[in-house]
DNA sequence: GCTTGACCTGGAGTGAACTCGAGGTTGTAA
DNA sequence: TTACAACCTCGAGTTCACTCCAGGTCAAGC
């Protein structure tokens, strides 16, 4: 399987170079190297999991939670139930986002409408 | 009409009573002043526009943006239009975000599925 | 008259998530 | 073999939106 350089992943991704070695720093990522130069090659997988915390960090998650996240998923099997609670918590903070949104959405329309009605008149 | 002190005013819109001071210092708001004491008072307008301006920022809007908008209503009514094409667009941005945020979610669903099975295998 | 509590100002500090810079190494192509 | 692009590390800087602090004023109650 074909692995990436970093230059390839930040393009892929749509994550910075930087950012990809920031996430690195703070324990996100683990790319293996190149033996010879030290240089960082993405795996399939890595690809896949960049994709999966960048739809977490879209709904804010921060990176934290993502970390602890990744904590539980390298104790084993035993912390299924407990990743599953925290996405299921995330999930259910995504939905409250999501509601609080709409509301503020409906705001701004009927504020535009004022708007629309008094341009009306003048234009 | 009774208006309000900053504190009063903070349990009432629930920012914070440094909060209301800063965005009164970056120009988001003014208040008037008592005469004597120079504390100050928040009147009927002042909490409305204090509503508004948290709606707002509930959507993600930047404080500058929102400063921005105070600048062209101080311009008078020459700038209707262009206050309603700012929230308009940002109305367009709120509903892009709810997308981004749906397709997150279905993601994190997914996932949670394949929690949900693998549990009831081992469970 | 003195304490207490709410208020004031100006400026500094904070946390999150990047982003940049300096100085050095490696891979490739003319 | 020399140019030069892509990569490396470590640490510092940036942005945003607050949040906190020091030092001071002012009105009310005991």
């Amino acid at each position: 399987m074909p692995s990436l350089s970093i230059q390839q992943t930040a393009q892929e991704t749509g994550l910075s170079i930087d950012t990809l070695r920031y996430y690195e720093r703070i324990g996100l990522l683990a790319p293996s190297r190149d033996a010879s130069s030290r240089h960082r090659r993405y795996s399939e997988r890595d690809l896949a999991w960049i994709d999966f915390v960048t739809k977490l960090r879209s709904t804010g998650m921060p990176l934290a939670e993502i970390h602890q996240y990744i904590h539980l998923y390298q104790q084993g099997e035993a912390t299924q139930a407990q990743r599953q609670r925290l996405l299921e918590a995330q999930a259910a903070r995504v939905e409250a986002r999501i509601a609080e949104l709409r509301e503020a959405l409906a705001v701004i329309h009927k504020k535009i409408d004022g708007y629309r009605k008094s341009g009306r008149k003048t234009a």
